[in-house]
DNA sequence: ATAGAAGCGGAGGAATTCACTCCGCTTTGT
DNA sequence: ACAAAGCGGAGTGAATTCCTCCGCTTCTAT
């Protein structure tokens, strides 16, 4: 094993500020276009050569490496912080709405945690360190008799499919609507109660409805 | 205006035959892909060439008209029934669970359905047609203190669409797991409820889970 | 200041995918 | 049995994507 060939020579200065460059490109790109992405759109909104793209990202597992480890870390670490909450059923609430916002937010971040999208071995599995913590929540919520007793861990991603959805169609125009199902959804999860939680959001207004689903990509 | 050139002469009983095995195709690969699906496709599902395809329908518009002015007419038809019921709640979850499940067996008509998908006259902005329908429905059920008092008309396409996902996502393993979050969606539309809806399906098993993702198209 | 290493852009090759045409052969109806 | 109608699917052209290559530019160390 002699030297290892990464990080032998620090790279030039211009090199150091095109991977930046690359980097704050890729976010955005992948966050709309998903993880198949195409490299010439990242280069293009990065204002760099296809070229460069590939030569400090020969491999475009490194790229997404390099972008999620940091976002799905942080996602455990909500999902840990919500079921270490004082009142289970409101951190099942946290969680919920937080998951939801953060995968509407970023399509590629999406098929990274809900499916396998990420086949390496780095980042691997996001689900299964999930799985346990929200499992937490949920038998902490059902214990306290607030949560309904038939749901189960795995209609967690379900509604944070259903919502992140919603936020893919009607995002760019209501940025905030998908809390209104997010609020119906969790007014539905409740074992019982009176009152339903007022929406925190306005309904969508017919012309943005039309824009929304027009513009919608695929 | 001399005779029209349509319907001129009847068609050559092999044409026939291979017309309808173009729309059954039709059918199977627009729902599947929705509205730009390859018309190649549709050759190859229909075991036809593709010249037979484009000679029968040399526009696409004209298997997209064929293929779902009678599946829209009846989804008006729906929503009308659904408006005329006794118990207006008990319209409005007919009208959202069997919508829901139009919608997601189809990509193509949920496409037509809730966005402005057919740009074609014939068909033009079910939408349109449906919302004084559902909007009828809606405010009977807020009348009989059923309905929570914030949800909108324009609500209704919205859970539409987040089942339909749902069902894209995992239709094919478990066919009627989008209906846990139909309950759930619906107990939180109550005004006020005691018990929950027991959910009418098991919930999805990991391996499922797994697979369904995997597979995802898109 | 300058040589040489490091890095850059982006044209362009190869592969894929789709819409749509064309024409030699086959099937049908009379 | 023969003309008209219909058929298949190879093939053209236009996009789109990945990725390489190489002449030119920029940086860094001396």
């Amino acid at each position: 094993m002699a030297d290892d060939p990464k990080d032998q020579r620090p790279l030039r200065a211009d090199a150091r500020r095109n991977r930046e460059r690359i980097l704050d490109a890729a976010a955005v790109v992948f966050a709309r276009d998903g993880l198949e992405a195409s490299l010439d759109a990242v280069a293009a909104e990065a204002g760099v050569g296809v070229g460069t793209v590939y030569r400090r990202f020969p491999e475009r597992e490194m790229l997404v490496t390099e972008l999620f480890t940091a976002k799905i870390d942080s996602f455990v670490e909500l999902a840990e912080e919500c079921a270490a909450m004082e009142d289970p059923w409101q951190g099942l609430v946290r969680f919920l709405s937080e998951a939801s916002r953060r995968q509407g937010e970023d399509l590629a971040f999406r098929e990274i945690v809900l499916g396998p999208g990420a086949t390496s071995e780095m980042m691997d599995m996001p689900r299964q360190r999930l799985a346990p913590i929200v499992g937490r929540m949920i038998e902490g919520a059902k214990a306290n008799g607030d949560l309904r007793e038939d749901f189960d861990v795995l209609d967690v991603p379900l509604v944070e499919i259903m919502l992140a959805r919603l936020n893919d169609l009607t995002g760019r125009v209501s940025a905030d609507l998908w809390r209104r199902m997010l609020t119906v959804v969790i007014d539905g999860l409740r074992r019982d109660r009176d009152q339903a939680t007022p929406m925190p959001v306005d309904p969508i207004r017919p012309l943005d409805y039309a824009a929304a689903i027009t513009n919608a990509r695929r």
